[in-house]
RNA sequence: GCGUCCAUAGCUCAAUUGGCAGAGCAAAUGACUCUUAAUCAUUAGGUUCAAGGUUCGAUUCCUUGUGGACGCACCA
């Protein structure tokens, strides 16, 4: 039957090929969007149709794809769809004459883009729509798009009928899904300016937006497991980086006091609805500045984002009423565990912390040392409790092998992350300069390597070497945007924020 | 990687204890000069995800595989 449908097409195209109608012509000067029209002539009366007979009244030339269909004989109405919404054609045989009117109702189907040229008038139903004068094809279809019926019901909602609702279908084709689904391409345009409105933010302050390699030598900035590729020149390995943090900090070295990069990282993970092998990261880096800024900075981008994005500081994501009105509570690590297990776990040795995890049945792995299960017992028992937006400060030296020692308190680091919904969204701290440290922390990390540790850090000598040049303070940043975008837009899988997720093949 | 669930017409879904595989929409043909889930009439459309098994008989039960959704583990 799908043959079927794709046959009867392409005999619709050799059909209008015969008729002299080009099916793919190169240009057409679309004047309006629909949104436009609707705005700008939302005022004619109901059944005002002065226009129609006179000449003189502005044409307007709008172009998208049809929609949906009602041939009455003689006449018929059209919906077409463009980048910013619908219109109805009103297609008259009269007007248009035998040749054209014949090739609407006969050879055109939904899905194809047309070009329409004519005069607005409201329907006496109260529809603003063009008369058409001149209907031009600017690209046949020749594949079946399972558009459903649409309602547009009394409180302006759209009720959809026989909808695609196969996710594996939207995904793998999300051209489809998007000439389908308005609500989809809405939520990208959403992730397109958030991202926008990050940049703003960050150029406004003096931040210049840099790149640096995507293929490494050596991988590192993060813990995560990472793709491995091959370079046939040079004969040698590469891997796909994990994190931004390194180069950036190098460029930091180089005199760059402000920097800042969003772009892909690739982590060769598991997949579920928070995750997808390759992400978008952004990553800040000020100098002269502690991590204490960089929270108040955090506070005022939020904010910034939240309000450019969805007009409000408050939004309704996941179940749950957000506020991203500054400032936000701060609470330090320790202090939330405390608070929801009432575990005090900062004199505690690695052999208690071990218990009190089997006390609360918190799977550990040998492997893991006194940070990682204080860690561990945070994710476990105090963040799914982490609604509004919260900074949890002072994390454990152990699993922050880059960030600066606490300047008054042992153990801890000068870091931040900042949870909302339960879900972490920032990471940032005061970044580790001492380059002395810094080789030891990653000579910690490479004992982790040692004892098992898969994601434990390399250690990076040129990296080493940049700092050992003298990197002034500094505090670092790091964002994950899809998981910001699936916040501000209320989608509850990564796959809904990525216009193409990865997917085994078909 | 492990577990649970799902896969029937182009789309959304039915199909009684295991007994001739159906409907709406979309499509084709025809009627219809303000319709809007347009309406009316007619027609066509199926390797029931794949392979194997049980059975007189399998969309239905069993096994394996493929793809997806969800959960767990790992992670952001």
């Amino acid at each position: 039957m799908e043959e079927e449908l794709l046959r009867i097409r392409r005999e619709k195209l050799q059909k209008l090929w015969e008729m002299g109608i080009e099916p793919y012509p190169y240009k057409f000067d679309r004047q309006y969007f629909s949104s436009d029209l609707l705005e700008k002539f939302g005022t004619l009366g109901v059944n005002d149709d002065s226009q129609l007979n006179d000449p003189n009244a502005p044409r307007v030339k709008v172009a998208g794809r049809i929609m949906s269909q009602r041939s009455k004989g003689k006449t018929a109405f059209a919906h077409i769809q463009d980048m910013h919404g619908k219109i109805q054609i009103y297609a008259r045989k009269d007007i248009l004459g035998d040749l054209v009117y014949e090739a609407f109702s006969k050879q055109f189907d939904l899905g194809d883009v047309i070009g329409v040229k004519g005069v607005l008038f409201k329907t006496h139903t109260g529809e603003i729509t063009i008369k058409a004068e001149e209907i031009t094809l600017l690209s046949k279809s020749l594949r079946y798009i399972p558009v459903g019926k649409e309602k547009v019901m009394d409180d302006g909602t759209v009720q959809r009928f026989s909808d695609v609702d196969d996710k594996e279908f939207r995904y793998r084709q999300r051209y489809a899904d998007l000439i389908m689904h308005p609500e989809v391409r809405e939520t990208f345009v959403k992730r397109s300016k958030i991202i926008s409105s990050i940049r703003q933010f960050l150029d406004q302050r003096g931040y210049l937006e840099v790149e640096t390699p995507i293929l490494q030598p050596l991988y590192g900035g993060a813990s995560a497991r990472p793709f491995v590729t091959h370079h046939n020149t040079l004969d040698m390995k590469l891997y796909m980086r994990i994190a931004l943090e390194l180069y950036l900090k190098r460029l930091i070295v180089g005199g760059f006091d402000k920097v800042y990069e969003i772009s892909k990282i690739f982590r060769n993970e598991g997949m579920d609805r928070f995750h997808n092998p390759e992400f978008t990261m952004l990553e800040f880096y000020e100098a002269y500045s502690d991590f204490h800024d960089l929270m108040t900075l955090t506070e005022e981008m939020l904010g910034f984002v939240c309000h450019t994005v969805n007009g409000t500081l408050e939004i309704d994501s996941m179940g749950h009423r957000v506020n991203f009105k500054p400032p936000y509570a701060r609470l330090s690590m320790f202090e939330a565990i405390k608070q929801y297990t009432n575990i005090d776990v900062s004199e505690m040795s690695e052999e208690q912390l071990r218990d009190e995890c089997k006390k609360l049945h918190i799977h550990t792995e040998p492997a893991w040392d006194r940070g990682k299960l204080i860690d561990e017992l945070f994710s476990e028992k105090v963040q799914s409790h982490l609604i509004q937006p919260v900074f949890i400060t002072e994390q454990p030296i152990e699993i922050s092998p880059l960030a600066k020692k606490h300047r008054s308190k042992k153990g801890v680091v000068e870091r931040f992350e900042l949870f909302i919904l339960g879900s972490e969204v920032a990471n940032a701290f005061s970044e580790l300069n001492d380059p002395i440290d810094q080789r030891q922390r990653f000579e910690a990390q490479m004992g982790l390597r040692a004892r098992g540790d898969e994601e434990a850090q390399m250690l990076d000598e040129d990296f080493l070497r940049a700092i050992e040049y003298g990197m002034p303070p500094t505090a670092g940043e790091g964002i994950g945007i899809d998981r910001l975008v699936m916040m501000m837009t209320n989608q509850e899988s990564i796959r809904d924020v990525l216009f193409f997720p990865t997917m085994r093949p078909e």
